[in-house]
DNA sequence: TCTTTATTCAACTAAGTAGTTGAATAAGCA
DNA sequence: TGCTTATTCAACTACTTAGTTGAATAAAGA
């Protein structure tokens, strides 16, 4: 289970220490002694964590001298970005067909006002697949 | 460990099958039992996929008889994609620093390398925390 | 060469998770 | 009331994962 791709990078973003680490790379590459540095976790545990960043590809780690500096690799977060996009359009396009209707008139107000009248019948389809 | 509503979401989603889910969500609300039928695990293990999405808050429940129709809640991918914006943005502005000083003369690409400069050096800074 | 520094490997443990089956609850229908 | 449908709860199993400690590897420095 979670084999692909975007298994592997939203899996590997949902722990806050990687995010973090995630967070520090984007500032400026470092080895892993010195991102393990901040933690009170085992340099080993943050040497894991890293291999787990790497096989989503959101980092990658050159060689100078013994240390391993890492390299935050800013694509593969596009690949997230596009399937969030995706389903979050599609959701917020389902909300304004419903919510045209009220607000076509005059009102502009914040259009938060999920619950209110039915929305489209819960007809399921069978289609399937997320794609990419 | 995975406490705080943004490791929650990106766990959530880390799964292809509940990734599945959302993806038919966002076409139309669903039942349990509607979303479960083409998958062949137990109605039971959707449940509890339901489950996950909803305590990640990207799945609201209301009741209809003896029906829950599970609806889509498009705003939680908010809070992923301004968090994956930020990090990608610092890191692309990084590598942007180098490549403008060759793309700088005439190449008027896809234009995505603002901001023109030397790229930091790689010393680490002990700043942490991830914001929201 | 011997030592120090940086990182990874190997083996283990504790906790979490996705799945199962069987029973319980909830609500409409005969 | 009893039957059927829809969903959840409870207990259990198999697998994964984040952490540990101790040993191994890699490269620089005395």
């Amino acid at each position: 289970m979670g084999e692909d791709s975007l298994s592997r990078v939203f899996s590997a973003l949902a722990d806050p220490t990687r995010r973090d680490i995630v967070a520090r790379l984007a500032v400026g590459d470092a080895t892993v002694g010195q991102l393990a540095a901040p933690y009170d976790v085992s340099v080993q545990a943050v040497s894991k964590h890293l291999r787990v960043l790497e096989d989503a590809g959101l980092v990658s780690r050159s060689r100078d001298a013994q240390r391993r500096p890492c390299h935050l690799e800013a694509e593969v977060f596009d690949l997230m970005t596009k399937w969030i996009e995706r389903y979050r359009q599609r959701a917020e396009e389902r909300f304004g067909r419903l919510d045209a209707v009220l607000a076509a008139m005059d009102d502009e107000d914040d259009g938060r006002d999920r619950e209110g009248g039915k929305r489209a019948a819960p007809a399921r389809r069978d289609q399937q697949g997320e794609g990419s």
